[in-house]
DNA sequence: TCACAATACTTAGCAAAGCTAAATACTAAG
DNA sequence: CTTAGTATTTAGCTTTGCTAAGTATTGTGA
């Protein structure tokens, strides 16, 4: 597995991009959103509650998403719901556009020919 | 132009690749990365020399790059001429193969159809 | 009933790396 | 001799992912 130092700062940013879109994509809560993750990526973004809860936080206070809690139906504890805003939905657009140049740009360098 | 925290945080990790594969490339040194960096991505890594440099002490501590001075050449000051290492070279690799695959497991699930 | 597992959220503190800003030094040109 | 261009160094800030630990609720099984 591979997860030095290089594996964790590429997640910089792309891991709020994800989580973002995410809720864009249906409005969900925290623990929904770590399986999610998990799953989605091949294991790639398998990350603790101490990681995700603060972006949610994060992105909650600059105002992308809104929350409201819910009564833990059935069985389970109370669920607090991520719902994006319209604020949250034009960011998000925003960046899939500047993380779609920016690799292009990357790809680019790294493809250049060895002299 | 975007500069914002998200464009910054996207470049943890990315800019210390470029930097070595710039230099797997070429034996070069600090100024002149700057104006590779900056005309090889468009104007995306324009970079200060106070971004830069400490990338190549990280990378030559851990033994990625070797370095050598040079009495400046005609006209200007002497330059710190750094050159891949063979320890340096592998990483290179792995880097551009994990690079792949992360942007690939992003990229999928940016993809995924909305609701 | 009562302990336990599963679900779910919270918080504190650390580490890595990009950013700004400023200082130093050498050479050529005016 | 002053200024501009080249080149390196360093200090300190900010953001964000990480580990680790803790709290609370509910259903299940001994």
């Amino acid at each position: 597995m591979m997860d030095d130092r290089f594996a964790q700062q590429l997640k910089k940013g792309v891991l709020e991009m994800l989580v973002l879109k995410l809720i864009c994509r249906e409005a969900t809560y925290g623990y929904d959103l770590l399986s999610k993750l998990r799953d989605g990526s091949g294991g790639l973004f398998s990350l603790k509650e101490g990681t995700l809860y603060p972006i949610l936080y994060r992105l909650e206070d600059e105002g992308m998403i809104a929350s409201s809690w819910t009564a833990g139906e059935g069985r389970t504890a109370p669920k607090k719901i991520y719902t994006a805003t319209d604020t949250g939905r034009e960011e998000n657009l925003r960046r899939q556009i500047h993380w779609r140049e920016f690799t292009l740009a990357v790809d680019a360098m790294l493809r250049e020919e060895e002299k």
